[in-house]
DNA sequence: ATGTCTTTGTGAACGCGTGCACAAAGATGG
DNA sequence: CCATCTTTGTGCACGCGTTCACAAAGACAT
């Protein structure tokens, strides 16, 4: 999961967890996968093996949208679809607005899972004046100079950055002060917006490394971990130089501070 | 997060919850950024902020590695950097494979966050033999069929999967039986792996179908929502009882019956 | 040394999320 | 209409994660 949210404490929005929003879209998949091979009715079991989570985990999801199934038989694969759809806001068009068009953004421009979801790429925005009216996935890419224009005119309210993370907070601070209320950010830095605007972020490079501690670990397990010091090592001062990877290094030459380009597309 | 975890219920490795496990890239990367502007200490209020957490949360956090830091001051930033780096597993060198260079794929293989965080792109396959050859990112892309004989000399333990949601589980299958422990994907699909395997994913569809639900929420609020809570009454906005289909009527239209269309990668 | 001040590390309480297990609801067959 | 069978919807218990709040530990000044 390469996902995290951010803010938004305890607001569960008319009773609905967010960790059943989190799922709903999965589910979604699942039936729409089923709603093209014509299957009328689904039972929780078999959703819930389609959707890769726990049955009583999804009857529990949907009892807090309300009762949809039917016992005995399962539930309606048209009908659920809707309801979902309806319930995540999928039925309306939403407007986005993609800032940075490198390689990343590029590739969010060409992704055809969002018009398919009700997403619609109102316009890409670029802060390089070279760029400008370059086609991009058959959208000319417009100039930062336009975005606050862009975004009301087309009544835009979620942008997606993928700028570098130098750039980032820069562009979520104009975005928001244009009226955008949902940022989802590709770029690897923390950023800090008024109540009432949510935050999503994608971040490739942390979903390796938990993958790689992970990894570390089934490799350790071999080799029987050597315990380190069992009692508290107090900190020396000595800074151990902090072991480069055996790759070519330098790599903070690059670029400005954290030398991170995100880079990530679901397919 | 675009993220989502998969299996592993709870295996609390070695003591440290996976919670904390998803924020010590969050935290490595702030101090990466105070490392390099030569900041000695940060105390736990400051390093929070910067990562975009409660301070209670990263001590307590900290507190599962060790006690690494000195009460009066804080923590040693390099000291710190190295620890959390060695706990991922980042000290040392981790081929990864990239299958599927369609725009994701090649977005990936551009990705500068790889090599700065101990990830070296081994190799690149696509199944298409136009594609072989053709270098991206610096990388000549290689066939599919050579997959098997790439992990294997190279060691590889580290699979991303960005090919289109049909050749997925296929790729999947390939690259477990090839050896690989820890899979990253990208494709809108639930794949199913044997034990002692990772599976993380991201899908950028569903932070913004999350963000969506959020965004509709907050325009409701103005409208205020009659309550409507006792009675469960169903809300039949197509007909109370399990009524068919029927939906594409109060639809946006636009859309097809299928609608979803698996996100297929442009590729 | 001694006292004061800062900040860590953590015990404990609390709340959310998960999964079990089962009663209720409805389909289906006789 | 009744019996049986399937599957939902949910009460309940449990465990993880978060947060509070404070004692302990050390820095620093006197």
């Amino acid at each position: 999961m390469a996902t995290g949210r951010t803010h938004r404490p305890a607001t569960r929005s008319r009773g609905i967890p967010e960790a059943t929003v989190a799922r709903l879209p999965l589910y979604l998949r699942a039936l729409t996968a089923l709603s093209e091979r014509s299957v009328p009715t689904v039972s929780s079991e078999e959703l819930a093996t389609a959707a890769g989570v726990n049955s009583a985990k999804l009857r529990k999801d949907f009892s807090y949208l309300g009762s949809y199934g039917t016992r005995g038989v399962g539930y309606d694969v048209e009908y659920l679809v809707y309801q979902i759809s309806r319930e995540l806001g999928l039925t309306q068009d939403w407007p986005v607005v993609i800032v940075g068009i490198g390689n990343l953004g590029a590739a969010l421009a060409n992704y055809g899972g969002f018009a398919s979801r009700g997403f619609r790429v109102a316009a890409l925005i670029d802060a390089d004046p070279a760029m400008a009216g370059k086609p991009v996935a058959g959208i000319p890419v417009q100039h930062t100079d336009e975005l606050e224009k862009i975004i009301t005119d087309n009544g835009v309210s979620i942008g997606v950055i993928a700028t570098p993370a130098g750039a980032a907070q820069q562009v979520c601070d104009r975005l928001v002060a244009a009226g955008i209320t949902s940022i989802l950010n590709f770029a690897p830095t923390v950023l800090s917006v008024p109540d009432g605007v949510d935050v999503r972020k994608v971040d490739l490079s942390i979903e390796l490394q938990i993958l790689a501690f992970h990894e570390q670990r089934k490799a350790g397990e071999e080799v029987a971990a050597p315990e380190e010091g069992a009692g508290a090592v107090s900190p020396p001062p000595v800074s151990p130089h902090r072991a480069p990877p055996g790759a070519p290094g330098a790599d903070s030459g690059r670029q400005g501070p954290d030398g991170d380009v995100p880079a990530v597309m679901p397919a």
